[in-house]
This record gives structure tokens, C-alpha cells and sequence, in this order.
DNA sequence: ATTTTATTCTACTTTTCGGTTGAATATCCT
DNA sequence: AGGATATTCAACCGAAAAGTAGAATAAAAT
């Protein structure tokens, strides 16, 4: 479930076109045919990316009239992120600020997922 | 060179058997045998899964006598971290000035975070 | 009603991924 | 030296990814 959803966020971040995708609609909604000029891939291409991008949750595809408008969804980024906050604290040792913070929780030291 | 980095960085987080490797190796460095135990895997496959560790930069292996010991190395996950705290703050900023815009126009309008 | 436009669907191809097994390499122990 | 141990290498396999081209679908425009 989370897992899964973490192994299909960052799987959709692997790759640059659709990073750029992400960073294009960053700037604004936009069609499909809006958001695939800039490649040089056909439109299926484009097409397939967003897929992938919505099947991560990271965008939604709503449509309207013959086109499909694409936004962003932070949601599932925030997903992403809170892992790798996590364990970037975590091994960087900020987790002994952290815990000298929270005081004596609980004294086993976190178990990572 | 960043963006071939982030490349590998997320394509190596995409998938489980590797982030519970990196879990493990958060507990403490650890050799190749070591890592593999819990794993239904081949000693291979895991050293595999530890060369895309190591290829992202996330991972060091070190050799110590016959064996290799592993660690972890924060420095390659604070890249992906920044791109993603860069543009999680960014779209979510983003929503939000459209919100304000917006403002009450329509009770169904999005949420961001 | 026909045509144009926007997007997806359906094969199909090539490359990469994640896994296996068995040989190779290097080190440690008698 | 010889054998056990730890890890990697090489070759292979099936499945998934990323791309293409062309047919199909659906809405718009004429």
C-alpha cells in the first residue's frame, strides 16, 4: 500500500522527461499537446509518462471537451518526502537532536518502517 | 550530472528489497553476507541491488579482508531531498496563491496539503 | 454529415531490470 | 599447500519499461 505507492512515486521520478513534465506543470495546468512540445517524443510517448505520473498520484488528468487538462498533486509528493526526511535525519544522526527533543521516549532506537 | 544523479538516486529508492537494505544499513554498517540474511535472495542479487546502491551514491562497500563492509552515505539522499523539498514547497506554495486567488469562488476548490 | 483535432489504445521492438546458477577471485584457516 | 569462506563476475531468462507507428475514439468545427 504505502510501500507500493513509494516504489511507483519514486520509480515516476526516475526519469527526466518526466521530472520536466512535473517542473511544466509546476508553471500551470496544461493539456496533453500543451505538455508534449517542448519533447521530442510523439505524443504517445507523453502520454505514457503522464500515465505514469498519475498512476504515482503525482498528477490528475481531467477531461475537458476532447483535451485532458493535467495538473500537479502534491499529495503523493509529500509521501516521498516524509520518507526521505526521515531517514535523511535518521542516518545523518539528526535523529539525537530529535530525541534529545522529544526526551526519553521510548529507548529503542526507531525501528525504520 | 545532477539530473543523471537524480536519475539513479530515485530509481535506486523504487524499490523495496533496496530501501530495506538501506534501513538495514541505517541500524549500522554491515557486510554483503550480513545484508543478505533476511532476503529470500541469492547472495548475488542482493550484491546487485547494493552495486545500484553504490552506483547512486548511497551506499559505500568497503573491502575488509574477504568481505565487504557496507555503509551508508547520507550525502547522495540530501540531493534527492533538496529536489523534492525544492518543488514540494513550490507547487504547495503554488496552490496555495491559487486559493487565495480564487478565494471563495467555489467551495469544491482544491486543497493543497 | 464530414472532416479535423486531441488523446488514447493496440501491437510491436529494443533495452533495462531483477532474478538465477555456476565459475572465478581473493582471503582466511589449518 | 589445500580447503573453506566471502564476494563478485558472466551468461542467461522472463518480465517490465520506453519508445514507435497506426488504428480507434470522441469532441469540435465546417
Amino acid at each position: 500500500m504505502v510501500e507500493q505507492n513509494l516504489d511507483r512515486v519514486f520509480h515516476a521520478l526516475a526519469d527526466p522527461t518526466r521530472r520536466a513534465l512535473l517542473d511544466r506543470l509546476a508553471a500551470g495546468e496544461a493539456t496533453v499537446g500543451q505538455l508534449s512540445e517542448p519533447f521530442p517524443l510523439s505524443l504517445a510517448a507523453v502520454s505514457k509518462h503522464l500515465g505514469v505520473l498519475e498512476r504515482a498520484g503525482l498528477v490528475t488528468r481531467e477531461a475537458q471537451g476532447r483535451q485532458r487538462v493535467c495538473r500537479i498533486d502534491p499529495a503523493a509528493l509529500n509521501n516521498a518526502l516524509a520518507w526521505l526526511e526521515f531517514h535523511e535525519r535518521f542516518w545523518t544522526g539528526r535523529l539525537e537532536a530529535l530525541d534529545a527533543l522529544v526526551g526519553t521516549v521510548s529507548g529503542a532506537a526507531g525501528e525504520a518502517q
